[in-house]
DNA sequence: AAATGAATTTGACCTGGATCAACGGAGTGT
DNA sequence: ACACTCCGTTGATCCAGGTCAAATTCATTT
């Protein structure tokens, strides 16, 4: 469970881990200068957690912050008889526990072999004070997580079950960032069942409506866990809400307009 | 549409209009010491709405911050067929705006008269380099609003119609600031519309749950915006996600389980 | 390769909340 | 007082997506 920091190759002008860190481009720590990255080494804990595993359970004390330096960890949010929300997906380079309450609001689990780095509270708040450009940086992070929650309201709040599969494969394509695949080719390390407490639909329906999106030749499904996109203008424009819910087959004999308040 | 500030008496030891702006306490404002004030006011522009006026509009360039300091105004994203998400309401105090991006992301609309502070982002970008304490302050609330927009997703992605409009009103009387009425007194200065495209619902459905609430004694309406709580327990456990679906008046006959996923 | 078990898909059916429609009440202007 | 409009309520009906149930595929282990 408590692993030793991996050794590393050290350059002649090392300043510890962290400036041979994976995650440093893509992450708040880049905010930091080559020569005071010591300051931020000093104060970060390397810890790794299996598929599964939970690392914060919502409404325990906030001791920490967390950055995520390889894998992917899902969001979530529970109610008592078990329904779950999953608020997002955080991969490397995301920040975790920024929250100004004394306890956690949400609970952190692992769905594929996680390593990241753990900064206890106070500590971080003294290297915070140091280097005023990480603030903004984190300031600037809180911002866009904002941005994305309110376009997920408004996935949750007013799309179809369509749409809402259809945001998702094009988010997580432009989330990939420029790597070994082609942005046609979107992986998947989440479950359905996932996928679907992400959504805020069934593992039934997100089934149903990828198999759809199949047999009309949207997306392949070479594997269970990767998709690739097709027809990605289709897609796009059924994120945005257009295609009034009609496709290559089947026709459309109704009014046809998608569930919604359409007002003013 | 450009009205005046409004004159005040001023106190002896006057730092300038912000120093007796009713908003301050509640505000971000609240960071920045007496003797300071006039540097924010300096460049402040105060400015005034009516009722259903637009004063951002989702993709325009993002120019300003606004503070509100009198009034309700709606935060919402549209579809482009009509359909609205509301994605928060905003009373005194509230801080808008906040956006790396050079585009609003969202737009916002006054519900009632409202008055607020403009701020130019470079000028309160100057602001901001110089008093810290502002930026630590824009930070905090930034926090503050990413949980409780993980809350509004766990109520959009996973409550039943009930569960919302409870969680809704319980959400509204914590909200209200220890003010003149007692705490079971829940003003609603939005329409049922904008409730609708707040919780993800129809507007039908939204009244057709009050008058259930209504019935079951749980609520009294004396006018229709404002509610009463008269058990403030079952809202509160109906809110949870407890209180199987069950009333008063009501038999359940069926196997009683609220729309989710039940796992693990 | 067979066995086990979890994840996914598919089908049949059901229901909570959406849609459609009609009506009632509170303003507001004349 | 009347006409008009906006907002909210209530009833009847419909359907997208949930629920239940049964394969089928996949990943691992033996």
């Amino acid at each position: 469970m408590h692993r030793p920091l991996p050794i590393r190759p050290a350059s002649a002008h090392d300043h510890g881990p962290c400036s041979s860190c994976d995650a440093r481009a893509q992450s708040v720590c880049s905010a930091i200068e080559d020569r005071d990255l010591a300051r931020l080494a000093e104060v970060a804990v390397v810890r790794e957690f299996g598929k599964g595993e939970t690392f914060i359970e919502e409404g325990d004390p906030a001791r920490d912050f967390f950055n995520i330096t390889r894998g992917t960890v899902k969001i979530f949010k529970l109610l008592h008889d078990g329904r779950q929300q999953v608020t997002g997906f955080a991969g490397i380079g995301h920040f975790l526990g920024l929250a100004v309450s004394d306890t956690y609001a949400f609970s952190a689990e692992a769905i594929e072999p996680v390593q990241l780095c753990r900064f206890s509270r106070p500590k971080l708040r003294e290297v915070l004070h140091d280097f005023p450009a990480l603030e903004q940086r984190l300031l600037e992070t809180a911002c866009n997580e904002l941005v994305a929650a309110q376009e997920q309201m408004l996935l949750l709040g007013r799309k179809t079950a369509r749409e809402r599969v259809a945001t998702f494969l094009v988010a997580r394509c432009r989330n990939t960032l420029p790597c070994t695949q082609p942005a046609e080719h979107v992986a998947l390390p989440m479950t359905r069942s996932e996928i679907a407490d992400y959504l805020g639909l069934t593992i039934e329906t997100v089934s149903r409506t990828l198999s759809r999106f199949k047999l009309d030749r949207r997306i392949a499904t070479p594997s269970n866990n990767e998709v690739i996109i097709l027809d990605r203008a289709w897609l796009d424009s059924t994120a945005a809400g257009h295609t009034p819910a009609s496709a290559i087959s089947g026709v459309s004999r109704h009014s046809d307009r998608p569930a919604a308040t359409i007002r003013s």
